[in-house]
DNA sequence: TATTATTGACTGACGAGTAAGTTACTCAAT
DNA sequence: ATTGAGTAACTTACTCGTCAGTCAATAATA
């Protein structure tokens, strides 16, 4: 019995290179949990495996804490997806294999509870909200409108405004991401797979902005 | 000096009637600003003009003052949005129509308040979050859904599977809404009117759907 | 040994909920 | 019409738990 009285094992060690980033992974579970005000700092500790004091030596307070953690996350993602981009193609070919890659991201765990945040507190941190906007959704409305903006050119599109466009196509990938990473909660995606959601939006997009009703072709994939 | 002294006007009054609407009121006031975890029940109080007990009175506590809230603010709308369907004209032109009033209803203040603090808080009350999800988006969803499955069967749409395409129409409708009533901290509907952008969806949404591109498409070679 | 990361008990403020007291109103008796 | 006792509506001052933030002590590491 009781290895713990004489073990040479540390009780804990000291990592200052890891710990801003294991409280912040912390962070983004137990808000994403219970919210700004709800959280209780001693549960980002415990979650992160620090004490409650530790936080302190890494963020000055519970807000900076999450402005941090809201600042962090994206930007984890978010070149992965732009490098994802190919120029080679045909707009249309181009435009579907963005929408493939923002559905994968859109529908992680962490970018849900992101939004949900950052839409919930826009209140009490407005640059950090429009600084959110910037980066996640115009970034994707611009990217999109560009594609749009060269299938218009090519003849491939229909002639729409490619702004508008870039913004209708993000809002509905968008909220089917969010609704999608949520799925079990809400009864009318319950039923669905992730692939069958995206090929009707891939669907719906085209036909939005397609010059023609499409040869009914080549939606599948797999 | 001191009117209070020896005025007979009562400082309060009796309004057992009109106390929980009061109340109801200042609630969405305050949750919408701070939240559930971070209101006072004092500004609650303060707001709707009585004090903190007379909350007690009406409410047991504050999350079913939250609950009843949301249950009771979205059934003001519902109906009426509902009641404006007519079933004379086309499919195209109900979709329009439904449209039209669905983007009245979605851009109201209380709206995206509602759907903001409902987002947040799901995690913390499942019933009311299905209940929410049943009432506005599943009910509009069905409605869309329904009108386009007339289009379908009259061949003005073409052949879509009704419910997904429900869905997107109310997804793009809705995020919109939301958008729009908080326009001012969105730089991209910063320079658009209300009009402009239901025009932009309405041309959105029937170009999806539609058999062809519209009236002028009847030129365009099959 | 010196240094620095980490702990965890502590404090002070804040706010939900309570309950005893106060005020507005009601209505039966005059 | 007026009174005044009874009651329902409302207020205010209080309690008590919770939690952000602090700091002196302690443990790891160089």
């Amino acid at each position: 019995m009781s290895e713990s009285a004489h073990t040479n094992a540390p009780r804990w060690r000291r990592l200052p290179g890891e710990r801003p980033r294991q409280i912040l992974d912390a962070a983004l579970e137990v808000f994403g949990e219970r919210g700004l005000a709800a959280a209780r700092l001693e549960d980002i500790a415990r979650t992160a495996g620090v004490s409650k004091g530790t936080i302190y030596l890494y963020f000055p307070n519970k807000e900076a804490l999450f402005c941090e953690m809201i600042r962090e996350i994206p930007s984890r993602h978010i070149a992965s997806v732009e490098a994802m981009i190919t120029e080679s193609a045909t707009a249309r070919e181009q435009l579907r294999e963005y929408l493939h890659h923002s559905w994968d991201y859109v529908r992680t765990p962490s970018f849900e509870i992101l939004y949900r945040l950052i839409l919930s507190e826009l209140h009490h941190f407005p640059d950090l909200y429009e600084q959110f906007i910037e980066e996640v959704p115009m970034r994707s409305m611009r990217i999109l409108g560009d594609i749009v903006r060269r299938g218009i050119a090519s003849g491939e599109f229909r002639d729409i405004d490619p702004l508008a466009a870039g913004r209708m196509l993000h809002s509905v990938l968008f909220i089917h991401g969010v609704w999608a990473a949520k799925r079990a909660r809400i009864p009318f995606m319950r039923d669905l797979s992730d692939n069958q959601v995206l090929d009707q939006l891939v669907d719906f997009c085209l036909h939005a902005i397609g010059q023609l009703p499409a040869p009914l072709a080549s939606t599948v994939h797999t």
